[in-house]
RNA sequence: GCCCCGGUAGCUCAGCUGGAUAGAGCAACGGACUUCUAAUCCGUAGGUCGCGCGUUCGAAUCGCGCCCGGGGUACCA
C-alpha cells in the first residue's frame, strides 16, 4: 500500500529548502492528489515538528480540520493522502495515529545524507532569504546624560540579535542607533552644568555625572520657578542656535556616547549609523508643511494634530500650539529620510511597551502619505525589580555596567576553580565572554514581549539553562576534536561516512537539521528566544550524548562518524550563539 | 471610561500561533568523576495552566464576561 518510491522531494531549482518546508510540500502534494479541488489553498495543511518523540519527527494534523469540508472521518482522509502518493527517500515510515494524525518517521539514511549536506554548506543549509534587500534596524536608542541601565540590555541585546540574525539570512542591514539627544532635558542641563557641575567627575565617569547635575537642577526648577524659566530661555537660545549652549549641548553628547561606546564594545554591538533625532530637526517644519498641504495636518486647540478616526486611533499631534515640535514629528521626519536616503524594504523599531500607540499613530500617517515601507514595530515588556519598576527618581537603577563588571567578577571566580591551569589573562578573557554571554542569554532566552522582573540570580546564573551551559557544551566538542587530531593525526574524517544508528545520534540530527526553521521563525516573529531554546535543546542532547556515548574511545569508523557529528553541533552552537551575540572559547 | 500586555510547579520562565500524557532551569531529595572538561549527566518529588461560560473531534492557546498586576490614552519620549 505504500510504496516507496526513488524521487526526492526536492528538485533543482529549490535548493536548501529546510527540511520543514520539504514535508510540507509532500503532504500538501499528496491531499491535493488525493481530493483534487477540494483542498483549499490556504488551508494548513502543513507539517509541524512533534512534541513527543513516540509520534515521530514531524507531523501532520490536517486531517482533523479538513473532516467537516471534506464530510469524511478524519482517518480515512489521512489514510486517502498517504495511499494516494509514494514516500519520498526521506521518509521511513508514515503512520496514522489517534483521531486522524499523520506521524512521519525520517529515515536514518536520509538523515546522514543531510548531516553531510550541511557539513558541506558553510551556512549549515540556510538559505539567504534576504538577498537584495535592505532593512533598517533601529535600536538601543539611549537618551544622552541618563545611564544605560539594566532595561537597555533588552533594547541593545534584542535588537542586535535580530540584526544578527538579518545579517546572516542576507539582508542588507542599516543598524541605527536613534539617541535621545534633543528635548527638553536639556535647559536643565545647561543650568546644571552652569552651576553645580564638577569637571573632574564629568572627566571620570561623565553620564554620572552629567545625570547628578541633572538631577539637581530638576529637584530645583520643581521648588523655584525662576530657575525652571531660566532653563526654559537656555533651551530656547539652544534651539535658535545660540553658539555657547550649542557647543555645551555638543559636549554632552560627546561625553555620552564616548561612555556608551565602551559599554557597546563590552557587549560586541556595532551600529551603520548614529543619527540622533537632532539630525533631523531641519525637516521638522517642511514636514509638518507637507502634511498640510496635503491636508492631513489640521489645527486643533492650537496645534497641528493629524485625526485618525479611520484607523481608530487618536490624534497624532505634529506641532505644539507654541509651535515647537515632538517625538511624533521627529519620527516621520526620521522615516521620511530613511526611506528617501536608503529606500528600504523594511524598517524594523525596537522599543519598549510603552510606544505601541504611538507607531501605530506613526504608521498609520506615514501610510496616509503613501510612503510604501514594511514597518515593524518590535516591542519587548518592560524590565522590572521585584519592588516595582525602577526610576532614576527612586534611586534603585542598576546600571548596565554594574551588572556586566559583577557577571564578569563572578564568571572569573568560577573559571578559577574549574580551569586553575589556564594563565590567568585567559582566565580573564574567557569570565568576560562567560559573564557577558550569561546577561545576554538571560534575556534573549525570553520571550520579548513577557514582562521581565530582574533578578541578579537569574541574570547572572552560571548554571542550567545559560549561556555558560552552551558554551561548555562547545568547548568540550573543541576539546573532543584537538584530541582527535592529536591521537589520530593522520585520519581524514570526511573520507568516513556520517551514520545514524545511536538513538541519541539520531536525536541529535534531528535537532541540527531544524536550524534553519527556527531561523526562519525567529526572523518571522522577530524573537531570539526561539534561537535560545533551540540550542539549549540542541546542547541538552548533546551532553547526554557526551555523558552516555563514548566517541573517542569508540571503534573506527563509528568513532569517525560521532567526531563528525560533534563537529557539525559545535558549528551550529558556534552560529547560533554568534547570532545571539554570544562568544564561544574554545576552552572555558 | 476605552485600548494594549501579562497571570502556567515554591521561585524565574518556555510552550513552535488549535493537537496527543503541559515542559525547562533554580531551589529540595537520591545517585554518577583514577575515563572524551562534573559549569555536566541520571533519577525522585512538585500543576484546579487566575475564575466562569462558550466555540469543536480536540483549548494553556480562540471568543465573551469577571478578578488581579503592569502600561498607554492631545501637546514628555
Amino acid at each position: 500500500m505504500i510504496c516507496r518510491s526513488s524521487a526526492r522531494i526536492g528538485t533543482g531549482d529549490m535548493k536548501n529548502r529546510t527540511i520543514e518546508e520539504d514535508l510540507s510540500n509532500w503532504i500538501r502534494k499528496a491531499f491535493e492528489t488525493a481530493f483534487p479541488g477540494l483542498i483549499p489553498e490556504n488551508a494548513p495543511v502543513e507539517v509541524v515538528a512533534t512534541a513527543n518523540e513516540e509520534f515521530g519527527d514531524y507531523q501532520c494534523n490536517a486531517a482533523m480540520g479538513l473532516s467537516k469540508p471534506l464530510r469524511k472521518n478524519p482517518r480515512e482522509i489521512a489514510r486517502a493522502a498517504l495511499d494516494s502518493c509514494s514516500l519520498p527517500d526521506e521518509i521511513s515510515r508514515a503512520e496514522i495515529a489517534g483521531p486522524g494524525f499523520i506521524n512521519v518517521f525520517l529515515s536514518e539514511g536520509y538523515l546522514a545524507e543531510a548531516l553531510r549536506g550541511m557539513q558541506e554548506d558553510d551556512r549549515l543549509g540556510v538559505r539567504s532569504v534576504g538577498e537584495g534587500k535592505t532593512v533598517i534596524m533601529d535600536y538601543s536608542s539611549p537618551n544622552v546624560a541618563k545611564p544605560m541601565h539594566i532595561g537597555h540590555i533588552r533594547s541593545t541585546g534584542i535588537g542586535n540579535a535580530l540584526d544578527r540574525l538579518h545579517r546572516f539570512l542576507g539582508y542588507r542591514v542599516i543598524a541605527d542607533n536613534h539617541l535621545g539627544d534633543w528635548g527638553t532635558q536639556f535647559g536643565l542641563l545647561i543650568m546644571g552644568y552652569r552651576h553645580f557641575v564638577d569637571e573632574k567627575a564629568l572627566l571620570d565617569h561623565p553620564v554620572e555625572e552629567l545625570e547628578r547635575i541633572y538631577v539637581q537642577s530638576y529637584q530645583k526648577s520643581e521648588e523655584d520657578p525662576s530657575w525652571r524659566d531660566e532653563a526654559k530661555k537656555e533651551l530656547v537660545k539652544l534651539q535658535q542656535g545660540d553658539e555657547e549652549n550649542l557647543a555645551l549641548w555638543k559636549r554632552f553628547i560627546e561625553l555620552s556616547l564616548k561612555e556608551f561606546s565602551s559599554i557597546y564594545e563590552r557587549l560586541g554591538v556595532t551600529f551603520d549609523l548614529y543619527r540622533g533625532e537632532s539630525y533631523y530637526n531641519d525637516r521638522l517644519p517642511s514636514l509638518v508643511e507637507e502634511l498640510k498641504e496635503k491636508n492631513l495636518a489640521v489645527t486643533s486647540e492650537g496645534a497641528q494634530v493629524v485625526f485618525l478616526e479611520e484607523e481608530k486611533l487618536p490624534v497624532c499631534i505634529v506641532q505644539k500650539s507654541d509651535g515647537g515640535f515632538n517625538y511624533a514629528t521627529t519620527d516621520l521626519a526620521t522615516l521620511e529620510s530613511r526611506i528617501e536616503e536608503f529606500d528600504p524594504d523594511k524598517i524594523i523599531y525596537l522599543t519598549d511597551e510603552r510606544q505601541q500607540l504611538h507607531f501605530k499613530q506613526i504608521f498609520a500617517v506615514a501610510s496616509r502619505l503613501g510612503w510604501r515601507a514594511d514597518l515593524a514595530h518590535v516591542w519587548f515588556g518592560l524590565m522590572r525589580l521585584k519592588e516595582g519598576t525602577f526610576s532614576t527618581r527612586q534611586g534603585n537603577v542598576i546600571k548596565l555596567e554594574q551588572l556586566m563588571d559583577e557577571a564578569e567578577s563572578r564568571a572569573f571566580e568560577v573559571v578559577k576553580v574549574s580551569s586553575p591551569d589556564m594563565p590567568e589573562a585567559q582566565q580573564r578573557d574567557v569570565a568576560k565572554s562567560v559573564g557577558i554571554g550569561a546577561v545576554k542569554y538571560a534575556d534573549l532566552s525570553q520571550n520579548p514581549q513577557s514582562v521581565v522582573t530582574f533578578t541578579w540570580e537569574k541574570a547572572l546564573a552560571l548554571d542550567g539553562n545559560s549561556a555558560p551551559y552552551l558554551q561548555y557544551a562547545y568547548a568540550r566538542i573543541a576539546s573532543v576534536q584537538d584530541k582527535y587530531t592529536e591521537r589520530f593525526p593522520k585520519s581524514d574524517l570526511r573520507a568516513f561516512p556520517i551514520r545514524i544508528e545511536h538513538e541519541l545520534e539520531r536525536r541529535l540530527a534531528i535537532r541540527l537539521l531544524r536550524f534553519a526553521d527556527t531561523l526562519f521563525r525567529a526572523a518571522e516573529f522577530y524573537r531570539p528566544n526561539l534561537i535560545a531554546d533551540y540550542l539549549y535543546d540542541l546542547a541538552q542532547v548533546y551532553s547526554t550524548f557526551y555523558q552516555n556515548v563514548p566517541f573517542l574511545k569508540a571503534e573506527e569508523g563509528v568513532r569517525e562518524s560521532r567526531v563528525q557529528i560533534c563537529g557539525l553541533v559545535a558549528r551550529t552552537l558556534k552560529k547560533g550563539l554568534d547570532l545571539l551575540g554570544i562568544e564561544t572559547p574554545e576552552r572555558i
